[in-house]
RNA sequence: GCCCCCGUAUCCCAACCGGUCAGAGGAAGCCGCCUUAAAAGCGGCACAGUGUGGGUUCGAGUCCCACCGGGGGCACCA
């Protein structure tokens, strides 16, 4: 090998092969074939990132794992979708705006640009001509025609509620945009709360079916996801009991232990509902009234403490237990969530912590219905909650089942009308309205005499009116609302002068539902086309990061189910398998600033090339762990693909020559590693494939230096198979080693090798002869062996004959053809 | 407090339905060959008994239980 030979320019190679792709347009998507199901589709899509800078090295990252199973797909014969864009609406560009007195287009757009560049160069086999912004007129006309949509089915609507209101970021924000911390999702402040009038989506109609399908990805996403989603969800079993209250309209509970009904010696409402107001007596308004002024002064980091003392009032009301008649004196306390079930529970301090303190801060009886054999609680302290026989309890005394107990109860209220077996969520619904300018306004226009008027369809998109610089400078409403000239229409409804809504929506509702506009993204007919949702959907692998395991993906699933009721689409789930990607992070800690142990993705381009950055991200480990980059190694990644293209320079067979011919040895590690490699992608062990094609390098290598030598057909073969191997992850080196293969571009383009079955299947296999479970020999049997025939060659054999040493055999345990294991007796 | 995931050589990671006295691949280390030398390249060496303790089994890294350590979700949610 010649000195010149020994290396490539990895930037020259770049700069070769990137007219070549785009001029092969091979990853164009196929809806003609997608929609006569001539060739199995694949929808391969990974979250668009917000276009703030240019790309870092967690976007990297999922892009090139991304695109292994993507190129792999291809490969397959399959007709993949594979687009990307620019989730462009949000607030850096904003207020980059405002700093700059610019317009956030201007931002968001340059560096759209910049990191389509990046992209680009990165080699991702998109198919550019689905590109969307969701920022552009042409894409929020059809987010704020789905927002109508919804509302005409009830599920937008507008109430005056408690809302979160971040006070950096000066407008509200959704529950799922606050952290369990307090604190705001996108900027950390510690988040407040405001009573305001906002729009929402009905995600709670959906509570029941986001829960119970969750059921159904449980093998197919990352399990964690599937776990936090069904937390956040919340769902409880348990029953509304009614309770009568004197002078009072009834009040209903909701409560997981309806069985425990005998064992509860007061109630509690929630202090800051309107419903302690209306229980409350003369006598006692007052003292509610100072303990409101208390309750609103701990801030929202005490409530979060959930140690701290119970505190609250007595309403000096009684309701009436339903099973027993007694009376329960009613109270209010900040241990009770307003929002929450109805916002009252009947307290049962025996089997309930929460109640038990209450009752033992305010001196209330305690009465134990279920004894579990633990000590009663009134005296230590700690509630029971398991099962136990229930006593004191009518018609249940004697039961020992909790179910069975829950299920009698139930039966017994509904029979006489005073509860029902019910289940509850803990998902509210989507707040969706946002105070700030750069996002989709919503299209409703509000007038004195019609009210909410929706623009009419043949008016949208509803554009935002151009402001920059100070006109965007929160201020605690929205700042369309001071683009006069905009906000003042006539309603469409009644043509008297009315004003348009001035919120916009959160982002997330951009991001809901871009991966249906990508279907179409140049339809300017309707938001997409049903016929290709069905030809295309639903998404057969879905990553991204675990920051949205319950904000997008549960939003775009929430959408996925109504655009479903809508006629829309024709599934039920918008991700059929989901994956999270890992952070890169640096020396155990994330990547700040503040540290100085970022990585610039553009520098490590520079350093290593494409090839070895995409390699070193998808080798490092399984897509879903963390990557640290100072426990990885991007010159050991160039290292070996100089020596896998060096393989392609050393070929000396001639393209086409028949590797039939060629070495068997050689031929079986190439098979067996095409068969293993396709096994693997499927199941998204992308780290074992790029392993596994160094085995192969280094086998070939060996081939050639010291084995059949480099014009033995076999040896081109095997160098072949690395070739397509290498360009799931490392498309340059794999085009430039498909060339000097002799071969025409693009190795994209190429098949993927067939496995010869008869190359799978080995000659003779080592059967190991264990006695007790330990190795005493070996043997090298044929691998179809029948187990009597191992087990007569097994005891048969020296020195198993010897091990066993003329003591009983009790049983022989064979596992044709690769293990016997003789039980012998003591 | 409840729920989910993970603990394998110095490090990152492999190990299919439980089955060859745990090792595919890589990093770092050491030693050779090549070289005037270095880099690159080539070849080799060494390194753990799988967090701990029980259990099931002929056989456990793999299954079960408990505990320890790490990560994540929910949390005064009735």
């Amino acid at each position: 090998m010649s000195e010149t030979d020994a290396h490539y320019d990895v930037h020259a190679v770049e700069e070769k092969w990137l007219p070549v792709w785009e001029r092969l347009d091979a990853f164009r998507a196929d809806d003609a074939a997608a929609l006569s199901g001539e060739r199995e589709k694949r929808y391969a899509l990974t979250m668009f990132p917000y276009p703030s800078g240019d790309l870092h090295m967690g976007h990297a990252e999922v892009f090139a794992i991304h695109d292994v199973l993507a190129r792999y797909w291809r490969f397959r014969g399959h007709d993949v979708l594979n687009p990307m864009g620019w989730d462009s609406f949000g607030l850096p560009a904003e207020n980059a705006a405002i700093r700059n007195d610019e317009h956030p287009a201007t931002y968001t757009y340059a560096n759209i640009e910049t990191q389509f560049e990046s992209m680009r160069r990165y080699g991702v086999s998109f198919d550019w001509s689905r590109r969307l912004h969701t920022s552009d007129p042409e894409y929020y006309r059809w987010t704020q025609w789905l927002f109508l949509k919804f509302r005409e089915q009830g599920l937008a609507y507008r109430k005056n509620s408690p809302v979160n209101w971040c006070p950096n970021d000066q407008t509200v924000l959704a529950n799922e945009q606050v952290l369990a911390d307090g604190t705001c999702e996108r900027c950390g402040a510690e988040v407040t709360k405001r009573e305001l009038t906002q729009w929402y989506f009905r995600t709670t109609h959906y509570a029941q079916e986001l829960h119970d399908c969750l059921d159904d990805l449980q093998d197919s996403w990352i399990g964690k996801v599937v776990n936090a989603q069904r937390n956040w969800i919340g769902r409880s079993e348990g029953a509304h009991v009614s309770f009568a209250v004197e002078g009072h309209d009834p009040i209903t509970v909701f409560t997981t232990r309806p069985d425990t009904l005998w064992g509860a010696t007061f109630m509690v409402v929630a202090a800051d509902a309107k419903l302690a107001g209306e229980l409350v007596t003369t006598e006692q308004a007052q003292a509610l009234e100072d303990y409101l002024v208390e309750v609103r002064k701990a801030s929202d980091i005490d409530r979060l403490a959930t140690d701290r003392p119970k505190s609250g009032v007595f309403l000096g009301t009684y309701a009436v237990n339903p099973v027993n008649g007694e009376r329960l004196p009613i109270w209010a306390s900040d241990y009770v969530l307003a929002d929450y079930g109805t916002g009252a529970i009947m307290a049962v301090p025996a089997h309930d912590q929460r109640d038990l303190d209450f009752a033992r801060a305010m001196d209330l009886p305690v009465r134990r219905v279920v004894d579990t054999g633990d000590e009663n609680p009134e005296e230590t302290g700690v509630a029971t909650s398991g099962n136990g026989t229930y006593v004191s309890s009518g018609p249940l005394d004697g039961l020992t089942d909790k179910a069975e107990g829950i299920h009698r109860v139930i039966e017994l209220l509904e029979a006489d009308g005073t509860g029902t077996g019910t289940v509850n969520f803990r998902l509210r619904d989507w707040l969706l309205s946002r105070q700030r300018y750069w996002g989709a306004p919503i299209p409703i226009i509000h007038c004195a005499a019609c009210g909410e008027v929706p623009v009419p369809g043949d008016q949208l998109p509803v554009e935002l009116p151009e402001l920059r610089g100070a006109d965007l400078k929160p201020k605690g409403t929205s700042p369309l609302g001071g683009a006069r000239e905009w906000v003042e229409v006539a309603c469409p409804s009644c043509g008297g002068p009315a004003e348009r809504d001035t919120d916009t929506m959160d982002t997330f509702v951009d991001s809901s539902w871009y991966f249906f506009r990508y279907l179409s993204p140049n339809d300017a007919t309707q938001a997409f086309d049903p016929a290709l949702a069905k030809a295309w959907g639903p998404i057969d692998l879905y990553i991204g990061g675990d920051e949205h395991a319950v904000l997008h993906l549960l939003y775009a699933r929430f959408f996925t189910k109504v655009l479903r009721d809508l006629g829309l689409i024709d599934w039920d789930e918008p991700f059929s398998a989901y994956l999270s990607q890992g952070k890169v992070i640096n020396g155990g800690r994330k990547m700040s600033k503040s540290l100085g142990n970022g990585v610039n993705l553009g520098e490590q381009l520079e350093k290593f090339g494409v090839d070895a950055v995409r390699l070193t991200l998808v080798f490092a480990s399984p897509p879903e762990d963390n990557i640290d980059w100072a426990d990885v190694s991007p010159s050991g990644a160039s290292k070996f693909l100089q020596r896998a293209w060096r393989l392609a320079g050393d070929v000396a067979s001639a393209a086409g020559d028949d590797a039939a011919a060629g070495d068997t040895a050689l031929r079986k590690v190439t098979h067996k590693t095409i068969h293993d490699a396709a096994q693997l992608l499927e199941s998204y062990r992308f780290n074992v494939v790029v392993a596994r094609t160094m085995e192969l390098v280094n086998a070939t290598r060996k081939a050639i230096d010291s084995g059949c030598g480099a014009a033995d057909p076999a040896v081109r073969e095997a160098a072949e198979a690395v070739a397509i191997l290498l360009s799931l992850v490392a498309p340059y080196t794999a085009e430039e080693m498909w060339e000097r293969l002799g071969h025409q571009p693009s190795v994209a383009q190429a098949a993927w090798p067939t496995v010869d079955p008869a190359l799978l299947v080995e000659d003779s296999v080592t059967a190991v002869v264990q006695i007790q479970g330990k190795v005493r020999a070996r043997l090298e049997v044929a691998p179809d062996i029948s187990e009597a025939d191992l087990e007569a060659l097994a005891l048969a054999d020296p020195g198993v004959v010897k091990a066993i040493d003329g003591r009983d055999v009790r049983k022989v345990i064979v596992r044709a053809p690769k293990l016997v294991n003789v039980v012998i007796g003591g």
